[in-house]
DNA sequence: CGCTTCCTTGAACCCCATCAATGGTGGTGG
DNA sequence: CCACCACCATTGATGGGGTTCAAGGAAGCG
């Protein structure tokens, strides 16, 4: 059992140098080691032994859930200081896959029962981001249970916003399949809803489809219900 | 922000007195207070301070987030040894309701803080089970995005009656229209749904609607997908 | 330049929601 | 003890949001 997917960022770890630093596999070796990822290859797949846990250094992951006639559930995407993989059982419960080239620091897992048990302010960072991470868990599920389509939509860009924009201009790092498989739509209804909100003014769709302009962020908050 | 709601089972807490004594409030007062709450009484609204969380000793609560408009999500039921109410931020974010008459017990959450940090074994039992907590999230996330009606109904009894069975025989602590907010379906289709899965054999609906008698484990399992 | 891949658009259908009414159970008071 | 009532669950009929099936377009790459 147990996969503690859903991302804890490093931001939230201020007194954790090990998921704060990115070059650890050059300065404590031990600690972590990079490694690069190619477009929609595996970092791991569920059932897998949960000997270590990970950190996106760039790039994006997505995590996954199949149903046995293969329906999938993104739970969460990754993006840069995100941590994925850490499980509380000895399985990883989850499948990851880079959605790019990504690049990642993988840590044995012992290194943080270790540093934990060594380190109580470490231990209660980690027990602060997991929470964190349950409260995005339990935003998704009010997403998936009981919003529209629109509403998904609207929820997801201004939630994506939050990390990838520079002024309303966001860079998609997955492509439409991902984001249905995330919002529990297809990509029929998510291709149907941007165009919607592109005709209501809302945002621009430039014609290379990975990235998407916020023209009116206050409507999708609106929209957001 | 942040709640961290869903259930840690104090089961999965050996070493910590704190969780696991129903008793505490005559023992070791300064740790928890116990507290009786009626039914459809509310423990704590979204938005307040979080200066507690709590455990069940008896009954059942139901933890919840609403939109504008009344929609509703249940994102768990918590039953005896359950701990809800936890955050990482310092408001809830989240509703907790009672089932039926029940009786809980609050503790201070700097209670936790001071002995998290004393007690590293602690810590790490606390990180475990929220972990565990979320890794139920996820499951629930397959579910709410992937899964259709009957699934969703043979998953969710399935779970139940890891808990609540005594040889195939569940008693519903929760309505419809809470099963139908914690599904994401309405009554209408969770009623429609039982009545199935009767007509097949599957199982039986005693006539005070408060119970299921699983006849066919193996069968809701096929069903689960 | 053609191919592949991804995205968009259209049309028909279906599962589940919605609207509406009936049925059943437990509680209450006569 | 029974009749009435309120609440909850069930059942039926209809409709709609999103899926499914199918085709067409647009961008990137060799």
């Amino acid at each position: 059992m147990h996969t503690a997917q859903a991302s804890l960022n490093t931001q939230s770890i201020p007194n954790a140098a090990l998921l704060r630093t990115p070059t650890a596999s050059r300065n404590t070796p031990e600690l972590g080691t990079t490694r690069t990822v190619a477009k929609d290859e595996e970092v791991f797949a569920e059932g897998d032994r949960a000997a270590y846990f990970y950190k996106v250094v760039s790039g994006a992951v997505r995590t996954f859930k199949l149903l046995s006639d293969g329906r999938r559930q993104i739970d969460a995407f990754h993006l840069p200081g995100d941590i994925f993989g850490l499980e509380s059982g000895d399985e990883h419960r989850f499948s990851a896959e880079a959605l790019g080239d990504a690049t990642i620091i993988a840590y044995r897992r012992c290194s943080l029962e270790v540093l934990a048990t060594r380190d109580q302010a470490f231990a209660n960072q980690v027990i602060a981001s997991t929470m964190r991470a349950l409260e995005r868990a339990q935003d998704h599920m009010l997403l998936l249970g009981r919003k529209h389509a629109l509403e998904k939509i609207a929820t997801f860009l201004l939630v994506l916003s939050e990390r990838l924009t520079e002024d309303g201009h966001v860079d998609l790092p997955m492509s439409r399949i991902d984001i249905a498989d995330h919002l529990g739509l297809t990509i029929e209804t998510v291709s149907r809803s941007l165009t919607q909100l592109e005709r209501q003014g809302v945002i621009e769709l430039p014609a290379h489809r990975r990235s998407i302009v916020l023209r009116d962020k206050a409507a999708l908050q609106r929209l957001e219900a």
